[in-house]
DNA sequence: TTCGATATCGTGTAAAAACATGATATTTGT
DNA sequence: ACAAATATCATGTTTTTACACGATATCGAA
């Protein structure tokens, strides 16, 4: 029995060139793809892959929050992300958030059906140079900030100071104030400065 | 005759897309690729495409570089841009180092082949998202900034405060100072959280 | 060669951020 | 139901940034 893949990913070319990849591979079916989390969450409603293959970065909602409403939804369904960036909070994230596997865009046609058999396996499939990356920087964590720290967060990033925070969420400077040391403290960093740097890096802004 | 393609992607899906998207086009000659801008020149060094296809993220050196050492060497070559990000600041960037056009990796085969034909044509051609980036964004210039303020941002962005970056340049923190309101100034923004988000945005940092 | 941009330094003030200490209500997960 | 995490607020001090006004030396391009 073939294996059904399904992926979803902005990028045409990208699309398509998996397909050439998996076009000669007699068993798996290619059920097509999408090119927003929407229309991938729409495919899904209709009939499910036994592999979905997932961009991190899609235009409507980032892959990482895809892949965790896709497993609360489909558990069944075997979730590899599929990213440019060999960056260890990516990986990271994906798999906390239950995908199976995840390989770069320079991966070969073979890291690409060996990443499917071992997802279909019951294994966990790393990119030879994901999983290097997720040994180097195991102590460089992408820091899990609440949901009030991040919108503090971004609002900073635009240039706000306490006081116009505060009036716009409708809460005092003070408060502002503690969420602001909280996220220093989480980031590790001293100053907004060296936060803002690396939120950035992180994409949280 | 055949237009002679090349093409220059870390990314081998990428790569294979469009390889299979051009394999129908009677009269477009694959001439095959190459993974980082090492390999590329090497290729150049022996032989020429007429369109050469050039992401804008190598492993060794950034496409816009690149770009500009290609056309220096081999003027003839038509060089497309080829990227993830439809960011204004690259688009441009690319342009000024001698590409005829830029297209973005979501692009159709349409799209692809049409721009191959405009640029051979002795057209420019823009990715229609592109484009329209670079005409809604045209006022909103990257600021021009000097070596020592270039400097300065950085330091700014690893959190070191004004004593500290005076130190590690041999100068005083006046004349720090005078270099960061100077950022401020240029960057048109009230304070340094704006300043970084915009300088990562423009990737200064 | 002359002008404009760059880089440098100073004094002083007001605004904002960083940090300490402490406290209470609410939400969330187990 | 209960503990832990989250969100909220206050007061006060020190450090850092933002900004004003001013000034001099150098260097490169017109």
């Amino acid at each position: 029995m073939a294996i059904k893949i399904f992926i979803a990913d902005d990028h045409y070319m990208v699309v398509e060139g998996i397909r050439s990849m998996l076009l000669q591979e007699k068993n798996i079916e290619w059920m097509g793809h999408a090119m927003n989390a929407a229309s991938c969450m729409a495919f899904l409603h209709q009939q499910q892959p036994d592999v979905l293959l997932l961009d991190i970065n899609m235009p409507d909602k980032s892959g990482i929050d895809l892949c965790k409403e896709i497993k609360e939804k489909y558990p069944e369904i075997l979730i590899i992300g599929l990213s440019s960036f060999n960056q260890q909070s990516y990986i990271q994230k994906m798999m906390q958030n239950g995908a199976s596997g995840y390989v770069l865009k320079n991966a070969s046609r073979e890291e690409i059906v060996s990443a499917i058999e071992s997802v279909i396996n019951g294994d966990t499939f790393l990119s030879s140079e994901a999983s290097v990356t997720m040994r180097e920087n195991k102590d460089a964590q992408i820091p899990v900030i609440t949901r009030r720290e991040k919108e503090v967060l971004q609002l900073i990033a635009e240039g706000l100071i306490n006081k116009e925070i505060a009036e716009k969420l409708f809460i005092s400077t003070t408060t502002v104030d503690t969420h602001r040391n909280s996220l220093l403290s989480k980031f590790d960093v001293k100053n907004t400065a060296n936060l803002i740097k690396l939120a950035a890096q992180y994409n949280l802004i």
